[in-house]
DNA sequence: GGCGATATCCAAAGCGCTTTGAAAAGTGAG
DNA sequence: CTCACTTTTCAAAGCGCTTTGGATATCGCC
């Protein structure tokens, strides 16, 4: 069912039934309900390449994925994000289209998208320090929001993001309000700017109590479970082994639970942890007592936030670039305490 | 740029240009170069709106996300099957595309996809028993691969499916060959259909061995961290508590080892446990050694597999439907052992 | 030198929609 | 009953591509 056969079927222009779907006031509102009527009976929907290329939109939004790491599409943070997104997408009736591209090959696909006329607009998740897809896209003239900001780009851009300095700062600050001075930071991968502003925070608030800083303390990488594991097991054997990890994801902080209980510790009593959580739909920290101290920011909420803001600007070319910071809460949970004397 | 200015730029028709560009044989080998480096030298890509609508084709997939629970979107099972699809999506140039949608409105939301032509096929995930979305994409024509099966449909369709009962068959058969008597099953959702054929295989092997079942063993529900932690520490508390478990995702495995460490237990030694491992890629099952002892089938390769399937079914409409049955290898890692003498 | 075959290119139609500009129908005042 | 307006409908152009059905140029061969 197309159109012209339900405009035929009616007896009417094509013109008419089109307006008359597409809410548009010239038309008799008993035109309208009679054409409303039919549309329903035949399952009429209009076929949205055509609509698309009469209109110029897509209705679609973009997400690429780098194939590099095949962690990225799988990644939990990543899903919950997209999530978000997708619910926003839904009340605009906007879809959601993901390409994967082979490392390195960013720049072709954004410019493809562009030149396709694929998407109306793309989210750029993951920034990195100095990420050259921002400048790209303002090349480019796609409207996009950045997941994150990135340290070291100039020219304006839009962006939903997390204090991510501020909430590692403040909890670095209640564990040496807690007596402890030896605190590890187990950290995502350096190049990955939410990392280093993280690190920022911790080594501000290290700093403004005279603490000196130990790099045998810092560790930064993926932050998997494994991860989490492997660096806390190392940290403990350390000579003066920390009293407490501060740790970038709530996977990782799992694997250093599993490394304290290895070495028969106990959490928050012979070493503390806090850990950033990102509120996953599927990873909850405890049910009502948190099991994790942690900084916390829904990133399902930032995923929402960040496709209102893209949609509004594809609407409103006007009104860019908006910008969005978000603070963290720091929810205490049960495995912090003071440092233990000795 | 566009197809028009091109060829006028070149001097040449829309008709030779489009040819050049796309391959056929009646162009000069001399021109399709001339055309191709004007093409390469513009950026220009044809706007796949136009070129969707004239050959009817989206080159794109569906994949319809049920909003009901979030966890659907988030769910890391989810993510690497899609993360597997999309690879061979990205090998044929298809486009993949996410549609969340409010509970209840699966059927209004195909009907749509379908309608609107904004898709070329769909992939079914995480099918119930007897599930609604079979008969009606049958019925609606729409080219469907399902991941998984669903007891109950009789109706021919296209699946790509682990087989579930037999790997948790021949798991259960290895910790009765140690000696193990009380098997606790923590698995997936019953109304899933997996979630009924790894039970069946579970009662299948205690039932050759005349093993009498314990529906204080068998748990079921949605596959988190939490939920194997809260039923392994209620089985423990069992007056004849079980000295193995089998679960159905390493997530709860996770929970599992958990509840029984925090219990005192040794993992391996006093209590058994097989976990079901999807290889997914951001969870790896140890790194040398498993940790846990696993029926293993990698669902990104699945997430491949489907894909390629649903493509092939696009091209060649004739060869509809197919079926692939994989078989889950039996990973022996450190999480099992000799039934405890008691 | 002419003829059929082949290689190369082109004009125009069509995909299914939106939207412009105009026509037809209806309305109320004089 | 007319005229000026408003309301309602329509024909046709256009979005950017593919593809059909020719047209034109080239070639081998007798």
């Amino acid at each position: 069912m197309n159109l012209k056969t339900l405009a035929q079927e009616l007896g009417l222009s094509q013109t008419t039934v089109s307006r008359a779907l597409n809410g548009y006031p010239e038309v008799n509102e008993a035109t309208r309900q009679r054409v409303q009527q039919a549309a329903a009976r035949y399952n009429y929907r209009p076929n949205s390449r055509a609509k698309g290329l009469a209109t110029g939109r897509a209705m679609m939004i973009g997400h690429v994925i780098p194939a590099s790491t095949r962690h990225e599409m799988v990644n939990p943070v990543f899903g919950d994000f997209v999530g978000g997104a997708s619910d926003a997408y839904a009340r605009h009736n906007f879809d959601m289209m993901f390409t994967r591209v082979a490392d390195g090959n960013d720049e072709s696909t954004y410019r493809e998208l562009k030149a396709k006329r694929a998407v109306d607009g793309v989210i750029i998740q993951g920034p990195l320090v100095n990420d050259a897809r921002i400048p790209l896209l303002n090349a480019l003239d796609l409207p996009f929001v950045v997941h994150g900001r990135s340290s070291g780009i100039d020219e304006p851009y839009s962006w939903v993001d997390v204090n991510n300095k501020r909430s590692f700062q403040r909890a670095t600050e209640f564990l040496l309000d807690l007596g402890h001075t030896r605190i590890g930071l187990i950290n995502g991968l350096e190049h990955m700017d939410f990392a280093q502003r993280r690190r920022d925070g911790y080594l501000a608030a290290l700093k403004a109590r005279g603490i000196p800083t130990d790099p045998a303390l810092m560790r930064s990488n993926e932050m998997t479970e494994v991860f989490g594991h492997h660096q806390t097991r190392h940290m403990l054997q350390l000579d003066a082994p920390p009293t407490a990890i501060l740790t970038s994801s709530m996977i990782s902080a799992i694997g250093v639970r599993r490394a304290i209980e290895e070495a028969g510790l106990k959490m928050g009593r012979d070493i503390s942890i806090i850990t950033h959580d990102d509120e996953l739909s599927y990873l909850k920290n405890g049910q009502d007592v948190p099991i994790f101290t942690a900084t916390r920011s829904s990133v399902w909420k930032a995923g929402e936030i960040a496709a209102e803001m893209l949609l509004s600007q594809i609407n409103e070319p006007a009104n860019v670039p908006q910008t969005r910071l978000l603070e963290a809460e720091l929810v205490v949970g049960r495995s912090t305490g003071p440092a233990p004397q000795g």
